[in-house]
DNA sequence: ATGAAAGCGCTAACAT
DNA sequence: ATGTTAGCGCTTTCAT
């Protein structure tokens, strides 16, 4: 095309004004500096999509074309540049994950779960934390769709209107949208969903105490605002409870490190007027150090004090007595995800519900 | 481009033949149906570029033209295509990580102590876990570098030539390469370090030990293969203990679930010929398993066998007695990661390496 | 302050 | 089996 324009010079000029003459519209490369496909190309002699051909599907080149290939490829060294392959080709290979804690065990071992069958498919993992805080969640939902992923896995099915709207509209435009980690109603939204519900968790926890015998019950909220996931459960719980004709009690674990919270909300147990023979907790952490807490004041478990907790967190099998607790199915949430996303990716039409279980461990804290 | 063609058909062919003339060069649209810039600016009634610039530097373009921006802008839900402005660009926003393990405490803490840093500097997080298996990593090196990434931040020190190859290729090409958790002799390849000397590490474990007055010693290296720090940690602590004259036995953990493993080593330390009276581990939960199997096969801890273990694991310091560990700066090295990386990022000439404490925390495995 | 043209590195479409 | 052309959606360079 800038051969065209300096051969037939202002025959070409569609503007009023001639092109003045003496630039010779050579600008600056702007090239990064990276081997190319063209250097490959040049050093196998062939053309750029040659390479390319040959790394997409090596048995459409001669084999002798594709031994220069192999021989220009190891000697310059190239590594092909995934933006301009994406930009091309409308087809990427990365899957967005969206949790709210890279730390926590739980959300930890689900991208564990999910990575090994993405990698295996060829996919990549751009993973960002949004601290349980939804707004911050919106704005990593746009940066991350940004990259136009293939799929985007998100813990949760609470978003904002902003975040809502950027969902569906990615959704529509062919991106995979999978929330994790809750199951709930007939999925409003119109996402996939791997999870369980969390207010049936809460309910069995209640109902394991019930059937103890247990009539006065509690149950502790996280200190983490934004985990509604846990207030969920607390709802079930209170909601059994209640229905059972027990009294149900509900408080807030107190900030900072949660073992230690645990540790602490035995204190306030004992002093209420009408304490309870047992209690639930959002998290194991708070369940553990509730357990340490209650063996320091010399109290017996669970004769004096039954205790449940959530997330099956290592912690709790080895404590003495183990902590009875829910066991969410923590890596096969990535599994499930990452096998709903291939089939998704690969033409499955339908948007899955996955509904998984979360069996109720027992260990000493409620089963002496 | 293509309204000359029309306007001048015949004329503007530069090849022989001239273009067959029913063929209106009008090809398929490729465009993936998303919100472009074009169709902002459309909106807006100015060409793309000033959206564009609008969105890099709204001081640059008129407030009239602006707030017209602003409105296209939400009018139309438009997410910028981040491959296309990278690809234009030369500047893209991915750091790379890559670590054993997502799932293993300590890598999760690192990766959600180098997240937080990032996103505030408008970088996004690509990961990937390599399973301990250094062919893995080389791969997973050149699929990670496809982005290219601003930074490729990957754990240890120990890679493949390939992968060698590969990092230096980058880091010459101006992708900051950061090693972490480990630091050795004078940082050979010439890639920054943030991490601690796992030799030294090991020496510590046993000079503790060996203050303690024990002579006879053990070291238990995990079952994972590839786990080379671990296997320095115990160098360092066979050779603290040989120099000081103390026998020191070393021995493998069984395959399989790692605290199964350290209950059923007790077995093995107890029938050994010469029966060693304290015993380090390549980490907490071979420690923490064996502390519990010493237990429950009626050992007294530590006067009968004294614990050591590495990594400061939750359960380590709720066990009774608490395990003796060596605490790793696990959030630490992710944020003194991502603030070397942004140092670099912003300019910072010289390769740094940063040598951190590793501090050993005694309890009452060591110290009844 | 705004725009036109060119090009980033690759692949889809259309040749041969 | 290989090449040519155009264009993905954006930003840079240069011009006004």
């Amino acid at each position: 095309m800038l051969a065209v324009t300096l051969r037939h010079p202002g025959k070409l000029s569609i503007r009023e004004k001639p092109v003045s003459e003496p630039t010779p519209l050579v600008r600056q490369r702007r090239g990064h500096g990276r081997t190319t496909l063209r250097d490959v190309a040049a050093a196998a002699g062939v053309t750029a999509i040659t390479v390319s051909r040959y790394l997409r599907s090596p048995g459409q080149v001669a084999p002798a074309t594709a031994a220069g290939i192999r021989q220009a490829l190891s000697a310059t060294g190239y590594v092909p540049n995934k933006q301009a392959g994406v930009l091309a080709s409308g087809r990427g290979s990365i899957v967005a994950a969206l949790v709210p804690n890279l730390a926590h065990s739980i959300f930890a071992e689900t991208l564990q779960g999910l990575s090994r069958p993405l990698e295996a498919a060829g996919l990549e993992l751009l993973v960002a934390a949004s601290g349980y805080d939804i707004e911050r969640e919106e704005s990593q939902i746009r940066t991350l769709l940004g990259w136009a992923p293939r799929a985007l896995v998100i813990t949760g099915r609470h978003h904002t209107p902003g975040a809502l709207k950027l969902l569906r509209e990615a959704h529509a435009g062919g991106c995979t949208v999978i929330e994790m980690w809750d199951h709930h109603g007939r999925g409003e939204q119109g996402f996939a969903q791997v999870g369980f519900n969390h207010r049936a968790a809460g309910q069995a926890m209640a109902r394991h105490l019930l059937d103890r015998g247990h009539r006065r019950l509690a149950y502790v909220d996280s200190a983490v605002a934004g985990d509604y996931r846990a207030r969920e459960r607390g709802d079930g719980f209170v909601s059994a409870g209640q229905a059972a004709g027990a009294t149900v009690q509900r408080l807030t674990a107190p900030a900072g490190e949660p073992i230690t919270a645990g540790r602490e909300v035995v204190g306030v147990l004992m002093a209420m007027p009408d304490r309870p023979t047992a209690c639930a907790f959002a998290n194991d952490h708070l369940g553990c150090g509730a357990l340490l807490g209650a063996q320091a004041a010399g109290l017996r478990v669970p004769q004096d004090l039954a205790l449940v907790g959530f997330g099956d967190f290592e912690l709790a099998a080895h404590l003495a007595p183990g902590l009875t607790t829910l066991a969410p199915p923590r890596q096969e949430i990535g599994a499930r995800t990452a096998e709903l996303l291939l089939a998704q990716l690969h033409g499955a039409a339908r948007v899955q519900r996955l509904k998984l279980e979360c069996p109720l461990v027992v260990r000493g804290s409620t089963a002496g």
